[in-house]
Parts: C-alpha cells; sequence; structure tokens
DNA sequence: TCTGGGGTCCTTTCACCC
DNA sequence: TCTGGGGTGAAAGGACCC
C-alpha cells in the first residue's frame, strides 16, 4: 500500500486515459503488447494521433507528422484509427465516472474532470474514489488511466500528468505551491510556445517566475485576460467549476488534401461535402446555426477564414453550402491559389425548435427539412454513403476523395 | 520537421447606432 | 451640422488545447 496522504479538500479529480486509441487498439491486438505501436492515418499528411510508451520512446509524439515519427521508429505498428470504437470505449468509461458522481465534464473522449465532493460519504475519500475507478476502468475496460486529485481543476490536470502512465497522484492543499513554483511556465494551461517566448523576453522562465511578477507588468505584454488568467494560476487558484452541462458554441468540418488543389469547382465540391457533414452534425444535435464560416489553408500554411451571419439560424445543407459557396468566391482566391485545406464551421447554435419558429411563413425551408431528416435515418442506418447528391458521385465509380478514403476503415 | 481535425477563447478592427 | 466617444455585434486572425 501507499503512504496515506492527506486529500482533505482535494474534492476535483482528474482522470486521463493513458494512450487511450492505442491502448484500445491493443485490446484486439494482445500480440503486440509491449512493442511500439502508433494510430494514425496512412496519408502522407496525416500525424500521430496516439502512440504506445514504447513508442514515445524513441521521440514519438502525438501530433507529430507521421513521415517523421515513421523515421524515429520504423520498427513500430501503424494502426489506422477507428473512431468510432474510441467513442464508444470513451462512452462505457464516463459511464463508470458517472456512477460515482453526477458531476462529470468530458474534456475530449479520453479524459474528464469528476467533483467527487458530494460522493465522499458513500464510497470514501477522494484518493479511494480515484483507486476505485482506476481499479473499475481497468476491469472492465482492460485499459489503464492516471487520476489527478487536487483542490482545483488546473492542479489536478498538472497532477494527473506527473503521475502518467497508471498512477494516482494527490496534490495536497498545503503543498500546491511548493509543486507548482519549480515548474517551466508551459505547464500552466493557456502556455504555448508563443506565449513561452513573450514571458521568456520577460525573463519569467518558472511558475514562481509569474506568480512573483507584477500583474500590471504581464498586463502590458500579454493583454488583461491572459495576465489575470496566468497569474491566478501561478497562485494555484483555479476557481472554473466542474460542469457537467457544457453546450458545444460551434460544430464543423475540414479536411486537408493529400494534394493541394486549385480547381475551383473541385473546392466546391468539397464544401458541399463539408456542408452536409456540417449539417448532420447540427441536426443530431438537434441544433441551428447563424453564422457560416468558411476555412482556407494555402500551401503556404497561412490559413484565411471568411464568416456570414444569416438572418435565420439553419441546419439545413443546401443553405450551408450556398453561404460557403459565396464566401468563397468573395474571398478572391477562388480558383486562383492553391489550397491544401478547406473547412466550414456553423457557429451561434440554438436549438433547433427555437429556431424553426422563427421560419414565419413556412417557406420551402420545412420541405428541405423533412427531406434531409429521411437522409439522415437512412445514411444513419446504412452508412454515410448510403445516399449522395449526384456532384459528389464520383464519375470513376469511387467514392468521395482520397483524404475521405484514407480516414474511413 | 513540415505541420490533422475537432474545438474554445482572446484581441483587434470596423461598422453602426446613439 | 459636425465631431467625439461609448457600446455592441460581426468579422478576421491567431494561440491554444486534446
Amino acid at each position: 500500500m501507499t503512504e496515506p496522504v492527506d486529500d482533505t479538500g482535494c474534492h476535483i479529480l482528474h482522470v486521463d486515459m493513458d494512450a487511450f486509441y492505442a491502448s484500445v487498439e491493443l485490446r484486439d491486438r494482445p500480440d503486440l503488447a509491449g512493442l511500439p505501436v502508433i494510430v494514425g492515418g496512412l496519408s502522407g499528411r496525416s500525424v500521430v494521433l496516439s502512440a504506445t510508451y514504447a513508442a514515445r520512446a524513441f521521440g514519438v509524439r502525438s501530433a507529430m507528422p507521421m513521415s517523421r515519427a515513421r523515421r524515429l521508429c520504423p520498427q513500430a505498428t501503424v494502426i489506422p484509427p477507428r473512431h468510432r470504437l474510441y467513442g464508444a470505449v470513451s462512452k462505457e468509461v464516463m459511464g463508470i465516472f458517472r456512477a460515482v458522481t453526477p458531476l462529470v465534464e468530458p474534456i475530449s473522449l479520453d479524459e474528464a474532470f469528476l467533483d467527487v465532493s458530494g460522493a465522499i460519504r458513500l464510497f470514501g475519500s477522494p484518493s479511494v474514489i480515484g483507486h476505485l475507478i482506476r481499479a473499475q476502468v481497468a476491469e472492465q475496460q482492460q485499459i489503464t488511466c492516471s487520476v489527478g486529485i487536487a483542490a482545483n481543476k488546473f492542479l489536478a490536470k498538472l497532477a494527473s500528468v506527473h503521475c502518467k502512465p497508471d498512477g494516482l497522484l494527490v496534490i495536497p492543499v498545503g503543498q500546491a505551491m511548493s509543486f507548482l513554483s519549480p515548474l517551466p511556465v508551459s505547464a500552466l494551461w493557456g502556455v504555448g510556445e508563443k506565449t513561452r517566448q513573450a514571458l521568456a523576453r520577460l525573463g519569467l522562465r518558472t511558475v514562481a517566475d509569474i506568480a512573483a511578477a507584477p500583474l500590471a507588468a504581464l498586463e502590458r505584454d500579454l493583454g488583461p485576460a491572459t495576465a489575470t488568467h496566468l497569474h491566478a494560476l501561478a497562485h494555484g487558484r483555479d476557481a472554473r467549476p466542474v460542469e457537467s452541462s457544457v453546450r458545444d458554441k460551434s460544430v464543423g468540418a475540414e479536411e486537408t488534401f493529400e494534394v493541394d488543389i486549385s480547381d475551383a469547382a473541385t473546392v466546391r465540391r468539397e464544401l458541399l461535402r463539408l456542408s452536409r457533414r456540417t449539417a448532420r452534425a447540427l441536426r443530431t444535435g438537434g441544433l441551428a446555426a447563424r453564422t457560416i464560416t468558411i476555412k482556407l489553408r494555402k500551401s503556404d500554411f497561412t490559413t484565411i477564414t471568411r464568416a456570414k451571419t444569416l438572418p435565420e439560424p439553419t441546419g439545413e445543407t443546401q443553405q450551408i453550402y450556398a453561404t460557403a459557396c459565396a464566401l468563397y468566391a468573395a474571398s478572391g482566391l477562388s480558383g486562383q491559389v492553391s489550397l491544401r485545406l478547406v473547412g466550414v464551421r456553423a457557429a451561434g447554435l440554438v436549438p433547433a425548435a427555437d429556431a424553426a419558429t422563427q421560419l414565419a411563413l413556412g417557406e420551402r425551408s420545412t420541405a428541405w427539412r423533412d427531406a434531409e431528416s429521411a437522409l439522415d435515418r437512412i445514411t444513419g442506418r446504412f452508412g454515410q454513403d448510403a445516399v449522395r447528391p449526384a456532384a459528389l458521385i464520383d464519375p470513376r465509380g469511387r467514392a468521395g476523395t482520397r483524404a475521405e478514403l484514407g480516414r474511413e476503415s
């Protein structure tokens, strides 16, 4: 047994699956246990989604280009991702959390915050609950997770990072500052490469440096919001509650081509495909959107976005697609510039029911909505390629672009 | 080394209204 | 009538996170 730790006042848990996608794949491939395994696309422009610790030992990291990962670790087994499977496992794992407390805030498929203050009388101290969760996840899903326990979200997340993989760590209330102080500024939530450089120019390299810096000096160089945020975190303060019902602010879809494209007709065809995916996501969530944004990334990786806010919220492919095409035409990039990525996003989300009531005279929209709902039912049953607009049918009889083929498996 | 796809949030700029 | 300023919403870009 481990030493008893004082977890008084530490009612926030951060649970993080270890190498989640790769661990799920290893359940089906026990022969690969202990070996370097990388989950990622097979096409030239894909990146590492997940890597086993054996692969990480070679320097492989998630988000790294696959080409580089394979150079670092040529002996690794590469497995294409199966997102539906990970989603299903995630649902099961979140179910384990919710059996302990209703206050579960999923951050992604593989991690969540839990507020266990109401569960202590029933299950025991936060550490006991952490051990219980780890045991249940291992037993029911045959994967490991790490649990960080502290007085707030930020510290709980730091704790789980520091006990990974397959660990549990409590940061007692009185030890937060001694834990935090020596860490590099990049340990703070919101400090990426750019902010790290900005802080370095101010001579700030550790969390202790930021905690000691005058707030006004930080505000001058980072802006008031970032400065206040970082200053609080550096003192171990984080008042954000665990929220079990966070509403999405936007939904969208984007796609990187295997080869850059400049032909306007091809780009529009891609916009149609992405508009369909976006509209379907809206309808699945019972939502409609007021603002449509397109994203165009050029060969040199510079990215522009163009947005339009509609008079009424919509969830229809036709309207989203028409707006996306208009934005593309107005961008000045249509047919002129080579693009490596296009995207469509819908924001300003409202419940679809509210949006429907705003359609005063029941124009053609209801007909489109009914037709698209019917299509949703068909694709839900028979797969996404069961029904497609004529524009998306490849004359050579193949389905979809190379990029899309690469993802489906 | 050559950069995915899903998002959130912040800052700046601009137009518009009062 | 002209000008300035505050407030607000939209648009655009960018940093960041998983």
